[in-house]
DNA sequence: CCACTTAAGCAACGCTGTTGCCAAAGTGCA
DNA sequence: TGCACTTTGGCAACAGCGTTGCTTAAGTGG
């Protein structure tokens, strides 16, 4: 790769549609180094990567040669013969690039340094108090981000993903009203950070992070709902492979979907919202009926969007895996089969892991994302 | 365009990712030729196009050049001029390829045949019985495309979208239990109508083809929900400009999303079904009740989703669309203003237009479809 | 009538993936 | 040990894509 891709996912003005070689090249380039992340420590052979893309093994060898020349994959090892030459094995090379993920929670922040193979090389946590003057937030912020890249000096660093709760514009980079929090209505984060850290910064919600983050290391996980029990009830919505923001960055507001119809009045101003029945119901100490609630509403997400599992996460979850996972599931597919009659789908319902940390490795994930092509996105395949 | 472009959109048995040249040229020939039908018969010049699309005024050139060698599109005048040279305006030939529609509902079927520019040149409506035996409604349906064809003679018909009730698998093309429909469980229909038609045949859910028809129609239309109150109560969801169609083309599921915990019981098995207290509130005479029901939903839809409208259709609205239009509107803005508060966002609430035939038209639209590109898709913009 | 402006095609070009061919590097049997 | 065979993967030539530089076409306006 003698002159840079151009970056497949940019600031996207407007969608112009028309495609040139050099937008060509980029894509396939980086087709290529999205399955050799996909094929981890193992490798993948060129006659695999031509298999998997639809690219011919010749344009595969010439490819993978300009990424090779540019460090970002390598030769290790060969397969075992089948009768002839045996086929070379090529592997990315984790420490070619990292990203820093930053995970700002209302009482504490979580700074990651991830590299290529998204995998965490450094973690800090620390306390925060989101409520505390911008300046100061950012000051701490930017500390915390200097304590990971010192954890590998001379590292080339893409950019910064930025995680934070409540709404804000993933496109422009701007908070809104983030609940409890006015100071911070309308602060443009992105730039303000941008230009602290001098590095590249995208900022999401903190959902959206953690469900890209989840959709990158689920095999075969094209589509799930992601659902975050904490100190409020929201959910990150992957969708085809790639995190379904919505028009406006606001999509996944699972929390206020109502699901009682003038049932008891929540926080937001509406009645029978989910989140407030849930909360109820942890609140008084019955967290299987905060789960048969939760599986409610997720067999409502599930029906509506038709996405192949469930994620649970967030403190509360955490705080009680079992109960939560097992009672959404039984209140979830009791739902489904009452339904269902013969189709009898049954939805996995099941942990996020990745623990605390998972929302900003999630958003170190998203920096990443720029060099990676999903094999959904793109064109389409090549060969007929 | 001496060759046929490969089809943008096929079968798709795996995405692949990988693009070659033939690709790119499928590929930007589509978007010209979406931008061409979107301009309308107003028409668009070659340098309007350039801006669009991001490829240089030559590359479009060259490429409406095969177009027109291809007779999709012609010259038709020229603007007026700034100065110079006065722009000659491109304009989509109508007549140059033609798809068929067909909705088959539970009793009455409708054919129409779609010109390139999505306008129905033929429509033919008649009584059907969809409990018949499968031979009996294949023959019927045959018939009433071939009425149709026979209002173009020598026409280039490039296929038939199919548009049915009920859970279906659009991928392969197979029937899953139409409700209360026993005989059609699991039955090929896509395979069985291309070989009696002699076309080929894209299958879809009749919410799932309104959807689509919808999306091509309203300008910026990126995302909406577009929900259908008959017999039923189905959604067709339009999300980044695409159908959403889930993993397993179960999306849509909007009357059996419970919003009322231990409601009463729907036909379902599930309990406080949004289907079942609409029909209900329907039944006794309320409709008012019932779009405030439904603006409930809508709510949840447009919270969880971040569409940009909600369209309303089907019998039951169309039998009153004042009364369901602004219920629906006061219900969901209300819900929105709630929750909201500084927010104060409101999302426009509209009749589906296109009446009766609309989900025909919609369905001709999916085989149009193969031809263009929406703006959105593919690689991304040409120009940095 | 002529200078100027704008549109659009021609020709040459750089670069893409593709094709045909050959060297490299193994296996397995004689 | 040697040789036939299989498979991998690079080299070289190539067709075809959009791009660039320039020319021609077709108007306006003084």
């Amino acid at each position: 790769m003698t002159s840079e891709n151009p970056p497949p996912s940019d600031l996207a003005e407007r969608a112009l549609g028309g495609a040139n070689l050099p937008l060509l090249r980029g894509h396939n380039a980086a087709v290529l180094l999205g399955l050799l992340r996909a094929a981890g420590e193992g490798g993948v052979s060129r006659l695999e990567l031509a298999e998997r893309s639809g690219l011919t093994p010749q344009a595969v060898s010439k490819i993978t040669a300009r990424l090779r020349e540019a460090g970002l994959a390598t030769e290790a090892g060969r397969r075992a013969s089948t009768g002839g030459k045996p086929r070379t094995v090529l592997r990315l090379v984790p420490g070619a690039r990292y990203a820093i993920g930053l995970h700002l929670d209302r009482d504490e922040s979580i700074a990651v340094l991830a590299d290529l193979a998204g995998e965490p090389v450094a973690v800090r946590r620390a306390p925060l108090d989101l409520g505390a003057a911008a300046d100061e937030v950012l000051a701490a912020a930017a500390a915390q981000v200097a304590e990971v890249r010192a954890a590998a000096p001379g590292a080339q660093v893409i950019g910064a993903g930025v995680a934070c709760p409540g709404p804000l514009d993933h496109r422009t980079g701007v908070l809104h009203r983030v609940t409890g929090l006015p100071q911070w209505d309308g602060y443009p984060l992105r730039a303000a950070l941008t230009e602290r850290l001098g590095l590249p910064v995208v900022l999401d919600k903190d959902t959206n992070a953690a469900a890209h983050g989840l959709a990158q290391q689920a095999e075969g996980a094209e589509s799930f709902g992601y659902l975050h029990l904490g100190t409020g009830l929201g959910a990150g919505l992957v969708l085809g492979g790639a995190v379904h923001r919505g028009a406006r960055t606001g999509a996944g507001e699972f929390g206020h979907q109502v699901v009682q119809l003038d049932g008891p009045r929540c926080g937001c101003g509406k009645r029978g919202c989910i989140e407030a029945l849930c909360l109820a119901a942890v609140a008084a100490g019955e967290p299987a009926e905060a789960a048969r609630v939760l599986g409610v509403g997720a067999a409502n997400l599930v029906e509506l969007l038709d996405v192949d599992r469930v994620l649970l996460g967030g403190r509360t979850v955490l705080a009680d895996p079992d109960t939560y996972v097992s009672g959404v599931a039984a209140s979830l597919d009791g739902q489904l089969r009452a339904h269902g009659a013969s189709g009898a789908r049954t939805v996995p319902v099941e942990p996020a892991p990745g623990g605390a940390r998972m929302v900003a490795l999630g958003a170190a994930h998203l920096v990443l994302a720029t060099l990676f092509a999903s094999p959904r996105g793109g064109l389409g395949r090549a060969r007929a």
